[in-house]
DNA sequence: CGAATTAGACCGACCGGTCTATTCTGGTTT
DNA sequence: AAACCAGAATAGACCGGTCGGTCTAATTCG
């Protein structure tokens, strides 16, 4: 036999997952058909049906896939022991700004995304999306308060606050950046938030 | 004649307006139905399509109608003469964070709910948030020069800065509070945006 | 009268989800 | 090694409902 090419079985939920995500990043919750990811995978309705129970937990899942890859690279990014703390974050917004202005700032973060579209439409995706949302803002506190132990970052704020400030400053200044399509809002958040709020 | 109830015509499309704005600010736009809106005000859809052309020109005339009634009240805040320039910033976080508590958390603002979920979907929306945006931006920016030039704001970041700063935090931290059912994210904003950003 | 507005049946397209039938596949039995 | 079989996975026709939008006719009003 030559059909080495058949991807195996449970590879189809992946390859879901994996297109779902992106359009799903490209045109929210709502105005992505099921029918449009099975079409462009070529896969049957009974597939999709036979993973996930719903349109719902599919997003769930979707979710759930998205943080496993983001957090992945927060972890790389946030605990590299290559630069200091406040190197790091300035590198997160760094890249993630290219990332944006690379695709003439659409898209953005899927969490912000379905975080606006979902959070009062569905308590299942509100659930998910605010597990993903603190699990993220502690990451980043865990790097604030590293920056404070080392004299990096002020003191006069907890590491907690600090991270939720930064992360409502940036998640703002993205969704500013796609309607603007104009990255500024987050140079300007850059810009302020390492000179005047991280400084000691 | 006694039916002085019957509203003028004109009355029909701001009722339009008005119940599709609630009813958008709830549920997003793709996830808004005409005919919805049209049970709601049992009004038949050849007067909707008498006053507007489209779906999408519909929500463009809601945007312009939300803008309205916000900006009216933006000038009212921000330029109250009875209180100082940062005491007017921060009535706006305050009532804004009672109106959010209020709800539970819901809704948010219309702007920015619909920002995330229509800039990549349609450029008339697009633009006509992006016109919003700005607007809103320059009477923050107003209102933090003259809290430089009084001195109750820091000099070391231009006013234009600040104000694009000020409304990324702010509606990142509205975000966060809709999906976490915490209001927490706005008080960690307000804190440390006028105790470390603004203060001179 | 003529224009503005109301009225709602109707259109094709698409929605999420169901259902039955078929095919594939790995392990068991001889 | 061949035969078999149960469960996994594929396949897609089909369902009722809703979508945005059109159309014609009736009504209202200046």
């Amino acid at each position: 036999m030559v059909t080495t090419k058949s991807a195996s079985k449970q590879d189809t939920k992946i390859a879901l997952l994996e297109t779902g995500m992106d359009i799903m990043l490209e045109k929210g919750y709502t105005n992505t058909g099921i029918q449009e990811i099975l079409t462009a995978l070529r896969v049957p309705k009974g597939s999709f049906y036979h993973y996930f129970d719903s349109k719902e937990n599919y997003a769930a899942e979707i979710i759930k896939h998205y943080d496993q890859a983001y957090s992945a690279n927060l972890i790389r990014t946030l605990r590299n022991p290559k630069e200091t703390p406040v190197q790091r974050l300035r590198s997160y917004c760094q890249t993630s700004k290219e990332n944006l202005e690379m695709r003439q700032c659409s898209k953005g973060c899927l969490i912000g995304n379905l975080s606006q579209e979902m959070s009062d439409q569905s308590e299942l995706l509100r659930t998910e999306l605010s597990t993903v949302i603190t699990k993220w803002r502690d990451m980043f506190t865990s790097c604030i308060e590293e920056g404070q132990s080392v004299g990096e970052i002020r003191k006069s704020a907890s590491a907690e606050s600090l991270a939720e400030f930064f992360l409502s400053g940036w998640s703002g200044a993205v969704m500013r950046a796609k309607t603007l399509k104009n990255s500024e809002p987050m140079q300007t958040f850059i810009d302020l938030m390492f000179e005047q709020v991280m400084k000691p």
